[in-house]
DNA sequence: TCTATTTGACCAGTG
DNA sequence: GCACTGGTCAAATAG
């Protein structure tokens, strides 16, 4: 494999050799298959040879590509950036940076399978990697330098070289490939506002920096950035989650799949899977692996990797795991902490977090995209959505934590649009104490069953609207009949019974209505019902609140 | 050797 | 009560 890139033409630069970039259709093949054993390679040319050269949203490396006999033909004469040559360090290639990137016996942090982000060995040295939505870096850390090593989604390389002057070095990796990015983002940002890309010239702020200056040192950015946060540049996140952009482009699903789902702040164990009936899709299941913890969620994912629909079930009944040991766990970055953007660019696609904030609250602030909505969604859990509960309907917590609830988050299906994959539908079940029993739906009672243990039957509805598969199992206590547990499952196709949606059911059912999740800024029920009158009109994030008054 | 995933079997829910 | 289906367990397997 090292030496499949015997079309890059090698030739001696600054004493470091150094290679001119092959066309586009070279590089192309060095990413695309042909022999390249799994592993790395196979996530990188998966991830390139998912891009569409026809999607209107176009990179950088496509601009770079058009320069360089593109089949692609982009970009405009006016906006090609000038050709350009790569050095490598120590005679090492794009192809073999990516060849055998974690050798046996080393292990990523993701398990070995898809290292979508890890830690490893690549010729004696320590390398790092990761991928952006639209960057994938390596960084390479070699006799107190540092090169990133960047490979954009249509597999154009560049390599970028650090100094380590201004960088602090508290360890191998002391100035991380996120606070590269970080740096690349920056850079782009400027560039960007500096660049007159065409109209419909989707911007790529990574990438832009990328193709500005691919040599331009980052010493003096990185020194007065240093405090950047590495925004969410994590593959893992970005795959099905895709909360974040390292530029205004919808966020899209990497085209790889990663084995663990979307990253939601916890740490998941897959225990089975099974292909259900009436989904073409095997269906995964994890537990949460905190002890004691009795969150589960089931993963449907395509063929192809693409998550389909996440489910919810339960309660997390501690913290999410401390981001720092995550990062190391899974190779997911932080994204708590009060971040310092340093660039409006970046402002404005990423959000700050707030002190103390779950990471996905930090997610969650100030959308305003649909998908983003429908990535944070994702990414809560039910201990977000019990804020969000506790801002709608003004309770204090502990009457909230004594009151039963099914929420259902649900997501439409929002495509990339240049994507046909739909966005994952994720819904989040979870029960706790209710007063009960009027949520504004007609239900018919189908079964009854005695429990072991309870003197009580646990009685199962469904829903009567034509086509509509929501039930709910309701269950009483069998030390206070007047606490009922609620089970909801699935979601109402069709909008609450007009009988029951008017009157004296207006305001209980204030909660029923659905609402933008949006757990951070409150918004009077009725101002969200107005935004919102129906179903075919949801917000992309939308809560559903029940509840139910025992008669 | 350890850990996570895979997968067939089993069980409970549902029609 | 039976058959089907979804969810879970746990041994086998892979990394």
């Amino acid at each position: 494999m090292a030496d499949k890139e015997g079309s890059s033409s090698i030739s001696s630069s600054r004493g470091r050799p150094s290679i001119s970039l092959p066309p586009r259709n070279s590089m192309d093949s060095l990413f695309s298959g042909g022999g390249i054993s799994p592993g790395p390679m196979t996530l990188v040319s998966s991830f390139f040879s998912d891009s569409d050269p026809d999607s209107e949203c176009r990179s950088f490396s496509q601009l770079l590509a058009g320069a360089m006999t593109s089949p692609v033909g982009f970009p405009p004469p006016s906006t090609v950036a000038p050709p350009m040559t790569f050095s490598v360090p120590n005679g090492l290639s794009p192809t073999s940076l990516f060849d055998g990137f974690f050798s046996p016996g080393q292990k990523s942090l993701d398990g070995g399978k898809r290292s979508i982000f890890g830690i490893g060995k690549l010729h004696g040295k320590k390398v790092s990697i990761s991928n952006s939505l639209e960057v994938k870096t390596i960084l390479v850390v070699e006799n107190g330098e540092a090169y990133v090593h960047a490979i954009d989604n249509v597999g154009c390389y560049a390599l970028l070289q650090l100094s380590n002057e201004n960088c602090t070095w508290d360890g191998p990796f002391g100035m991380s490939h996120q606070q590269v990015l970080t740096q690349l983002t920056a850079q782009a940002t400027q560039a960007q506002s500096q660049m007159h890309f065409p109209p419909d010239y989707p911007s790529s702020s990574t990438a832009a920096a990328l193709s500005v200056s691919p040599f331009q040192s980052l010493t003096s950015n990185a020194a007065a950035n240093q405090q950047i946060p590495p925004p969410a540049l994590d593959g893992n996140i970005v795959n099905e989650s895709s909360d974040v952009s390292l530029s205004d482009q919808r966020s899209e699903p990497a085209s790889f799949a990663v084995d663990k789902p979307a990253d939601d702040g916890y740490n998941w164990r897959k225990y089975g899977q099974k292909h259900v009936k009436g989904s073409e899709y095997p269906r995964s299941y994890y537990k949460c692996t905190h002890p004691n913890c009795p969150v589960k969620k089931k993963v449907e994912r395509s063929l192809d990797g693409q998550v389909t629909e996440i489910i919810y079930k339960g309660q997390h009944n501690h913290q999410p795991p401390q981001a720092s040991k995550r990062s190391k766990e899974s190779g997911n970055y932080n994204l708590q902490g009060p971040y310092e953007l340093g660039s409006e660019g970046l402002t404005g696609n990423f959000n700050k977090s707030k002190e103390g904030e779950p990471s996905y609250s930090l997610r969650m602030k100030d959308q305003e995209s649909n998908q983003e909505n429908d990535q944070i969604s994702g990414s809560s859990d039910s201990e977000e959505v019990g804020n969000a509960e506790t801002r709608a309907d003004g309770r204090d917590n502990d009457e909230r934590e004594s009151k039963r609830r099914a929420v259902e988050v649900q997501t439409s299906e929002a495509a990339c649009s240049h994507r046909t994959v739909a966005e994952p539908r994720i819904i989040v079940q979870t029960t706790s104490e209710v007063d009960l029993l009027d949520d504004g739906y007609r239900w018919r009672k189908y079964g009854q069953k005695v429990v072991k243990g309870n003197p009580y039957p646990r009685s199962y509805y469904k829903c009567t609207s034509q086509g509509c598969n929501v039930r709910k199992h309701v269950e009483r206590a069998a030390s206070d009949p007047k606490a009922v547990i609620t089970t909801y499952e699935g979601k109402h196709n069709h909008d609450v019974p007009a009988a029951r949606n008017s009157s004296h059911n207006t305001a209980n059912n204030s909660m029923s209505q659905l609402r933008p999740h949006h757990p951070v800024v409150d918004e009077p029920a009725a101002m969200q019902r107005a935004a919102f009158p129906s179903n075919e009109q949801q917000p992309i994030a939308l809560l559903r609140f029940k509840e139910e008054q025992i008669t």
